[in-house]
DNA sequence: GTCTATATAGAGATAGAC
DNA sequence: GTCTATCTCTATATAGAC
């Protein structure tokens, strides 16, 4: 037997690709056990309900995200650092089709579970609120500069980048590579490789896979 | 009986809210049925299989959209004008609770029928293309400025219209507002009436007796 | 054009053996 | 912890009566 001990995790790494590429609606319990090469039951063993799947999927991505997010801090990253290491999470769904579980469960809210939906507005506000504080701090140190209020900054970056991985997957994915660098330029930030580079090389190496 | 000769016309406006509410998968021949008050088997009579609905949603969705261009077109509105007209469109949607058929279509997109996506992308297409006309067109007479290049402020628009209403459904319809307002002053646009209104109110208070 | 009735397949879920 | 077997419900779809 494969990956002793590491089933459940397996599960939700499948469901969690499924979930970005098709959406919740758009897989079944078939189709995680097929790929991971088990049995619909054994699946019902770690999540009973696909609601009980959603809540934990919604939950793996907050807690990925709050790890993250606590390794660019410990690391010193600079509030620009931060957000290279935001674009390239979301560069990397982009590469693999997949779009943002906010995305997701945006438009297909009112046929997901209850339990899921607050937890989906726990993780956006978790992201919001890490996105706000880091365009506040970079405005602060005059390392990004923008106009207006950074509430409605951090919203409209996260809409632009929730709607450019859709896009992307209906054209192709310089959208997605295009809208990036039109973000960068409304925050006054560098476009040069260099920070993006780095700020790559850290995203991927504190990701959890 | 009810819309004698119009049940076509009625399903079609049915599973267009529902789309938009649930996503494509997140509703069935029955929730049109019942809601209409006929049969399952009725709907299968005008469309024989739902990729054949949702083909002719999508196509819908276009006539629909290029007659509005058209008659704004023929009214002879501005571009500031037809963006504006633009922006309504999306903020009845939110007031509907509904999204952006091109979100829906491009979570969902792996799991939807080839030929649907076939009109989906010639739908962005349409849309892509009229954006990025008025774009042009509004720089061209001064009456919107915005830095680089048309095709990506375009896409940056979509793309950010579409998440907004997603984010819109997980927090509040105030996310919209506020990044619609952005738009505006992305492009150089006069702010909303009601952000003028509030910003008068404001105005008012603070002058000196 | 709409109905009743029915077919087929898939999704979600449980019981009990191993 | 994973399996086989089974159950129920729903979604999609068709046949044929009215």
């Amino acid at each position: 037997m494969k990956n002793r001990g590491h089933t459940r995790a397996n599960i939700l790494t499948c469901a969690e690709e499924l979930m970005q590429q098709r959406g919740f609606h758009g897989f079944s319990y078939h189709h995680i056990a097929e790929r991971l090469g088990i049995r619909n039951a054994a699946v019902h063993y770690y999540f009973p309900s696909k609601a009980d799947l959603g809540v934990a999927l919604i939950g793996r991505f907050r807690e990925n995200f709050r790890f993250w997010a606590d390794q660019m801090r410990s690391r010193g990253a600079t509030p620009t650092e931060a957000i290279e290491g935001f674009f390239d999470i979301e560069e990397r769904y982009c590469a693999q089709t997949r779009v943002c579980p906010l995305g997701v469960t945006g438009v297909e809210l009112p046929g997901i579970p209850d339990p899921m939906k607050d937890a989906v507005r726990g993780l956006l506000n978790d992201v919001r609120q890490w996105l706000l504080t880091n365009l506040e701090a970079g405005r602060e140190t005059g390392e990004l500069s923008f106009s207006g209020n950074a509430e409605t900054r951090a919203d409209s970056m996260l809409a632009a980048l929730q709607g450019s991985l859709q896009l992307a997957r209906l054209t192709d994915a310089s959208a997605f590579q295009r809208i990036v660098e039109q973000l960068r330029v409304d925050l006054g930030m560098d476009p040069s490789p260099a920070v993006r580079e780095f700020a790559a090389a850290q995203a991927i190496r504190s990701m959890p896979a």
